[in-house]
DNA sequence: CTTCACACTGAACAATCTGCCCAGCGATCC
DNA sequence: GGATCGCTGGGCAGATTGTTCAGTGTGAAG
């Protein structure tokens, strides 16, 4: 079920899954309110099979929840932006992260390679409403300088799909 | 249930939510296993409200989906990097989108203000196989330029119940 | 070749939940 | 005074869930 690869000096756990854990993934992600019941039928396996396929994606980490997804859009927040910071250098990095998830319209952090230090995807209510954002950002101890480039369309939104079927094609079950 | 805004001349939709949406949308986060039923008794309301509330939240567009939720390190994609990128001005976005949307390890792509045209989001299983990646972003047609930052670490993961809570604050149920 | 481990099937069970209906009640709006 | 709306609390038949069980086929190991 698992496999161990050293990746960087680390061991990281990958999962192996085949065409039916991949189909069962595309099915729920299509129609999440089927239940298992319908879903075997739908996969023309038994319950048992695909209760038992669930319980292994969920234990391997490659399923994680089922949350519902969130439209920041259909609340108000009309525009996303990429916000990029330089860190002053003799503070670390994660004093700066715990300020920033303070801010509900920062959405996501990454710490990056590169010439700047972080990146971090915020929301806004308009342009003018992500400049008090922006502001909030600055004022963060121990952020130097950010810079921000809105998103002006997302012609592919985020999506795992491809990226399943891609894996199970090359595993085949 | 909604209210209409103007936002850069288009008329965009903001649905206002209250206490009880936000609870129920977390509770639904932090435990998505939880049925109609059992959420009622958890927020203290009839199952009714429970389900009308739900129904309003997807109508709305504030919940879009029950999705699982999967997770690209699981499945062997440890490298996570943002790829931005210039295009051939003559050539218009949709075409390069389209193509980049056959790249399975591309997750998400947006066109953006400044000096580059578009921000992906892609995965690799390691830095080797990043190259590889970036490397059929470049033979996209259409493609001139592109400029690679690493996801060191994640310090904030994609998250929206801080926005859902705020959102809620400012208009109390 | 034999044996074991494993995965899938098909079935059964009680317990629970769902979708749907209804009547009543309090607040708000005309 | 109505009328509308949202919430409550109840009931109903039907479906689903969690769980267990035995039987079967396949692949790997001895």
């Amino acid at each position: 079920m698992f496999s161990v690869k050293p990746v960087t000096g680390v061991f990281l756990y990958t999962m192996t899954i085949d065409d039916l854990d991949a189909r069962l993934i595309a099915l729920l992600a299509a129609e999440p309110r089927v239940g298992i019941l319908e879903a075997s039928r739908r996969l023309g396996v038994a319950r048992g099979t695909v209760q038992a396929r669930l319980d292994r994606l969920v234990a391997g980490g490659v399923v994680t929840g089922f949350g519902p997804d969130l439209s920041p859009g259909a609340l108000g927040y009309h525009v996303t932006a990429f916000v990029t910071l330089q860190i002053r250098q003799v503070s670390g990095h994660d004093p700066v992260a715990s300020l920033l998830a303070a801010i509900p319209e920062v959405l996501e952090v990454h710490t990056i390679t590169g010439g700047d230090d972080m990146l971090c995807r915020v929301v806004a209510r308009s342009n003018a409403d992500l400049q008090r954002v922006i502001d909030l950002i600055v004022e963060v101890e121990g952020v130097v300088r950010t810079s921000s480039v809105i998103a002006l369309d997302t012609p592919v939104a985020y999506r795992m799909l491809p990226l399943v079927a891609e894996v199970a094609r090359r595993r085949p079950g």
